[in-house]
DNA sequence: GAAAACCATGTAGGAACGCTGAATGATTGA
DNA sequence: TCAATCATTCAGCGTTCCTACATGGTTTTC
């Protein structure tokens, strides 16, 4: 409905590259060159600037960038109001999320919504947040539940609506002979000098590691990386360190370990957003999806306040 | 660069019917038809009802304009904003007014625009106002000096923006062996029995001169219907009868007349507005033409001052 | 009350638009 | 220096979208 070169413009801005976009909106680099030349033709301004083997954005195009996000938000609320005024809704929806949460939420809501919407297709779609992102810009997915992270667009990046569903706390996880395995809680400074288990380097789960040590100052002494629940739950089972799980992480059961809460202001967790495209939030079927979410991050909450206590 | 088929769907609410809505695009009636059919099919809602051997909008279709109308007046601000980012304006830039303002202020803008933005091709258009509000919102002009009268768009109405350049007094045309020649002014309730000299039914003019009688208490006794300011002010040179003329209007002069200021509490005038598509206020050369009709206008309300005093 | 005018919509054909794929040139990194 | 990466151009082709004509229904007119 909004013309699609401002999108193929939108998407270089984001990626950097004219091929990269391409293959975000899953066109040739072709095609998006040309479309783009032509922009630019039309409206009288230079979009693009070689730089090196890449392009740049000219000042104009940043411009037209911020119209461009407003166009599309409002698009997204056209839509949304419209789909109220259909009796029965359908096509499809879809919402992506990371291992957890895809695990944990989008199950509920997907039953939730082929219940409510039987002629609406729900799918899901697993993804790294930063994927996860791509994917609602790309308009591949219409919900995300993602981790807020420092890498993560800004909340007030008008390209999304980002709301919070909860706080995930962290919980330490020991040998049970471990030193710390008796206690109630922990705070994550007194594991200064322990072995720790990490994810591997790029992954969020890493970034969230290296981030909460390095709030509680110090860095942690990395003695293997793992980057599934499973995997580094049987290192810990044989006393080669501690690592951190979120709340709601779970796995087979087969290790024996410790699970601690951990302790602090704020109490070291991990926040989950719900991400929608901007001005898509009031369609009937996103609204109940949210709906479910947040019920089910509700539930979970108090689910993990009873483990507490 | 919004999809062609809001701007269809837009007129089609504006003139009623498709065949209507098609003209004015300037294409046929079956591809508005087509078009609107197949919008219709993609977002999942009935836009058009038939309604007799007319169409009707439905309830979702006026929900969809108002998104449409903002998404204008949003991709106008942008391209008013890149206009900025170019060093050379150039393009055109179409102007329009009702007679007596397409030959009092348009061509001092054209001069000045001509003078500033020597690429910008600038053309005028003289049409009567009700054709002029189609014009600027079918795009085919950009500016559109007019006459506020009851049939115009309200002021808020979101398809355009429109302010107050200047009130136009009006004066009265007499005879000069009139019983009111020698008068300095005069109320309009004191020709309540005259004989009087209107425009046709159906144009602007009339209709000012009838409001203007109606809310000085009378409905005038018509003699003669002429269009043209030089037929109106021949037949009152011939004493057949009183007119009304605003002030900025001229004539040739061959005939003998008097022109009497009006006064009243307010004094009866006209008001003159301009108007453009809602959001492209901001561009440069649109800019430059609105002051320099602005300041025609004020050059104009002075020489009038002049007069009158 | 029948005919004419008006209106929306459907079908078929043709023009224009927009995409793909291969080729080119330029830059960066190994 | 060679290979990889990237943007861009050109030719070709499929799709989209408009026009012209025909149809069916409604309103107006004589």
């Amino acid at each position: 409905m909004i013309d699609q070169r401002l999108q193929m413009l939108r998407m270089v801005a984001h990626h950097g590259t004219v091929t990269a976009a391409a293959e975000a909106l899953r066109y040739t680099p072709s095609a998006v060159s040309q479309q783009l030349k032509q922009l630019s033709r039309e409206l009288g301004v230079v979009l693009l600037e070689p730089e090196g083997r890449q392009v740049r954005l000219t000042s104009a195009a940043r411009s037209l960038l911020r119209h461009a996000d407003t166009l599309f938000a409002e698009w997204e609320r056209a839509r949304a109001e419209l789909a109220r005024h259909v009796d029965e809704p359908s096509g499809a929806l879809t919402m992506c999320g990371f291992s957890t949460a895809a695990a944990a939420l989008l199950p509920p809501a997907v039953a939730g919504l082929r219940d409510r919407f039987p002629r609406v297709r729900v799918e899901t779609i697993e993804a790294e947040p930063s994927e996860c992102y791509e994917l609602v810009f790309a308009g591949r997915a219409d919900l995300a539940v993602v981790l807020l992270t420092p890498t993560t667009p800004s909340l007030s990046d008008p390209r999304f609506d980002q709301r919070r569903l909860f706080d995930e706390p962290l919980d330490l996880l020991v040998h049970p002979e471990h030193r710390l395995a008796e206690h109630a809680t922990v705070s994550l400074a007194e594991t200064a000098e322990e072995a720790w288990i990490v994810a591997r380097p790029g992954t969020t789960y890493h970034q969230l590691t290296m981030a909460s040590c390095a709030s509680a100052g110090f860095t942690p002494n990395v003695a293997h990386y793992a980057n599934e629940w499973e995997t580094g739950t049987a290192l810990v089972a044989h006393g080669f360190g501690v690592a951190l799980v979120s709340r709601l992480a779970r796995w087979s059961g087969q290790h024996s370990v410790v699970r601690i809460p951990l302790r602090g202001d704020p109490i070291p967790a991990r926040r989950i957003l719900a991400v929608t495209r901007a001005g898509a939030g009031t369609s009937p079927t996103l609204d109940h999806a949210l709906g479910m979410i947040g019920a089910t991050a509700e539930e979970l909450i108090g689910a993990m306040a009873d483990q507490r206590g």
